[in-house]
Formats: structure tokens, C-alpha cells, sequence
DNA sequence: CAACAAATTTCGGTATACCAAATTTGAACG
DNA sequence: CGTTCAAATTTGGTATACCGAAATTTGTTG
């Protein structure tokens, strides 16, 4: 846990808070509160601040607090819209390219899924979820994609979160994920991509109205200020 | 020239070094020196290298001095290949949402181009041929997909100007951009993927053999030091 | 009581000081 | 002459000091 610089463990604590929504959007993030708060200097804090953004978590307003990114559903839907073409590449590149052993790793979490099905909180579920869409952009063997791949992961995630919890389909997920690890082994590049296609047409609209809602909550629940 | 902040303009100054070749890949990028040199700090210095990293332009190594990136082939090819599908999706998007006064925009492009066609250096020449593509891009509505297309076209950037220049064809690079402006008014979507298509398919593997040059070249000098 | 203006506080941006790790240098020893 | 180890220096990382611009508060006036 100390391997990592202190910006990126700064940046990871951040990231949890948004993203488990303790930091919420339109949140101001000044730099000296949360520098004391996490006992460090103002700088390590203020590059933490600069990686989130390039991750479009938080939003950089020259000589103004950065504040906790309350994307617009036009901001959400480009996203979405972006995330899903890379990973359709992925997946394809992926059909292509992975090896026995990163098919089998896919495998072990599609089986990890399945078995702790009932018996796993919708947060922990959802992180399993993600590390099989993050381990597939692996098995492309691009790294740039997988690293724009990750940033747009994280960038949707609380909205991917929100919507996966509302409509608890767990077995559906299992579902689709085993057909994706199918068609991997079969290096079946058409089949992945329907896979795919039915495994995240339904995101687009369903992320999109999870925003829609947060969005209109919180422009009855007025202006926020920061705690302690 | 002074609404940037000051770290985006010294990220703009190194850029342009780095891209122009005056900071050779493998040189370390010293914060006290540099900073000393464009009369500022270490603090905004810093800050700039760090967005020159998520360019890829430099690569930041933990408690040494940063340098810039010395692309492996395969890096280049990976980068290649996300650009070009990113090219291709924002294509096809723009032929769907650009506005005739984008299209105006992108031809007047093409018009300077042609224009200029053999009074104008290389150098200015290419910043053309990429605002082009940049233009393109924006077309297509997306600003989540226009910012990671300028990410990889600035990592991209030097390799392909040591690739426009080598081949210096530039009536066949205009005749490909009147087309793809041709397929965006007609709103034909087949047409612009085979444009496109034309003018990219040759780029992958000029660029790659470019590369592939340049390292030879590297590993025949040997390591470099910082000048004065 | 409302509204505007001035003073004060707050906060991000920049410069600088300090520290620890890493590199380099050089001297001593084989 | 080469190797090795330690002292000195260089350098990135962090903390802090300082500044000017915002924002907030306060006091005054209509």
C-alpha cells in the first residue's frame, strides 16, 4: 500500500470518497482543508487534485476551488458513448489476441461472480464487475487503450454504480460475461460483439437516466458546503 | 497569449521543444534548470511536465528526473492503433452532427492548403494538415472523444511530422481531405470510412518504419546530457 | 430594512526552503 | 589499473511562506 506516491494514494483516498459519493458533486475541495484533514502539505494534495481532473473527476477553475464534477447528462452520454466504442475495440482486438491464461483469469471472475452471487454487498459485486470489464481491455495487449479505457471507467463509475444497484440483475451479468469469456475461447470475433452488444446496449439509457434523476435532485437540494 | 495558466503555457513551450526536436527523446527534463531557463519556479514547471506525461510526452520516473519518452515500436503501434479508431468513430459521428459551418470551416482548411500548397515550409504545412483532423474531430460533438484524439495526435505528433516530411505528398493529402468534405456534406457515411480509410491505412506503417528508424539511430549515439 | 461599498478573510498560484533518496565523485585498497 | 565504498552533490518530493485575486463580512448610507 506504500509503493505507490503519496499524490497517487492522495488521489486514490479522493477518488473513494467521490465516487462512494462522501464527496459530492458540486462539492468545493480546498486545498488546505483536505490537506490537513489527510495530514499532508498543500502540494502532494494539489497534484492528487490535477490527476482526478485529467480523470474528469473533479473540475479545475482557474484561481477558484476545484469542485467535484457534476457532469450534465450531455457530458454523461459522451462518455458513455465513448467507453462504449473502446470497449467494443477492446473486446475485438481482445478476440484476437488474449492469451489461454488472461481468458481463464476472465473465467475465474465470471465463476468468483456466480458463486458469491447472493451473498456479496452491491459495492463489492460491482468492483468484481468492473475488474472483468477492466481485465478484458487488458487482454488487448494495447496498453493506451487499456489506460483510456480505465480513465473512462472511472470517470462513469459512480453513474455506472448508481444504475447497477437500482436494477439488481445480477444473474443477467453473469450471464452475458460467461458468453463474452465463450466467445473469447472461441476467437469468435462476431459473437464477442454481440456479447457485447447485449451486455451494454442497455447502459447508455439506463446511466443516462440515473443522471437525469441525480440531477434533478440536486437542483432541489440547494448549494452544498463543505464539512468540518 | 496570457489567458492560459501559467503551467499550460510552459507545457505549451516544452511541448513545442519536445515535438520540434530540440528536447531529444532520452533527455532528462531537470526542474531547477528548466525552470531557471523560462524564468519561473519549480512549482509551475512541475505541474506542466505533469500534464506533458499524460500526454505521453514525457514519462515521469519516481524520484528521478523526468525524460522524454523514447517510444518503443510497439508503444507507437498501440497508439496508432487507438488513434486511428478514434479518427474513424469521429468521422463517422460528424457525418452525422457537424454543422454546414463546420464543414465550411473544414473545407476553408483544405482550400489554405491547397493554397499554400508549395510556398509554405513543411512545418506549417503539417500544422494545417493537423488542425484538419483536430477540426474533424470537434465535428463530431463529443468533447470526451475530441480530448482524447488531441491527446494521442500531440503523442503522435512528432512521428507523424517525420512521416509527412519523408514522403512529401501533399496533392494526394489534399485530394483525401476534399474527399472526406465531400462525403461529410453528402451525409454519406460509407463514403467517409472509405475517405478515411485511404488517407490512414498507409499512416500505421509509415509511422512504425519512421520509428523503427529513429531508435537505430538512437542506440547507434549513445546517451545524451542536458546542454548549457 | 435593503443595498452598496470598503475592509477583512479566504484561497489558489507561485516561490522558496528543507529533506531524503539517488547519483556522482574520488580516494583507498586490492 | 580496476574495483569498491563512502563522502559530497545533485535532484525530486514535500512543506511552508508569500502574494494577489476572490469571496465574504461588515459597516454605512439611502
Amino acid at each position: 500500500m506504500a509503493d505507490q506516491t503519496l499524490p497517487a494514494q492522495i488521489a486514490d483516498q479522493l477518488r473513494r470518497d467521490i465516487l462512494r459519493g462522501i464527496l459530492r458533486p458540486g462539492m468545493s475541495i480546498k486545498e488546505r482543508d483536505n490537506a490537513d484533514k489527510l495530514g499532508v502539505s498543500r502540494t502532494p494534495l494539489r497534484e492528487a487534485v490535477r490527476i482526478l481532473a485529467t480523470e474528469g473527476l473533479v473540475e479545475l477553475r482557474p484561481a477558484r476551488s476545484p469542485i467535484v464534477s457534476i457532469p450534465s447528462v450531455k457530458q454523461v452520454a459522451d462518455d458513455v458513448e465513448v467507453l462504449l466504442a473502446i470497449e467494443k475495440m477492446s473486446a475485438e482486438l481482445a478476440c484476437a489476441r488474449a492469451t489461454e491464461a488472461e481468458i481463464d483469469a476472465l473465467a475465474a471472475i465470471v465463476d468468483v461472480m456466480a458463486d458469491k452471487f447472493d451473498t456479496v454487498d452491491a459495492v463489492e459485486m460491482f468492483e468484481i464487475d468492473m475488474s472483468f470489464h477492466a481485465g478484458l481491455a487488458r487482454a488487448a495487449h494495447n496498453p493506451s487503450l487499456a489506460d483510456i479505457h480505465s480513465t473512462f471507467l472511472s470517470r462513469l463509475w459512480r453513474s455506472r454504480f448508481l444504475s447497477a444497484i437500482q436494477r439488481r440483475n445480477r444473474e443477467r451479468v453473469v450471464d452475458h460475461h460467461s458468453q463474452i469469456v465463450a466467445a473469447l475461447r472461441a476467437r469468435d470475433t462476431d459473437a464477442i460483439r454481440t456479447a457485447l452488444g447485449a451486455h451494454l446496449d442497455r447502459l447508455a439509457p439506463d446511466i443516462i437516466n440515473v443522471i437525469t434523476q441525480e440531477i434533478e435532485q440536486a437542483s432541489a437540494t440547494a448549494d452544498r458546503k463543505d464539512d468540518l
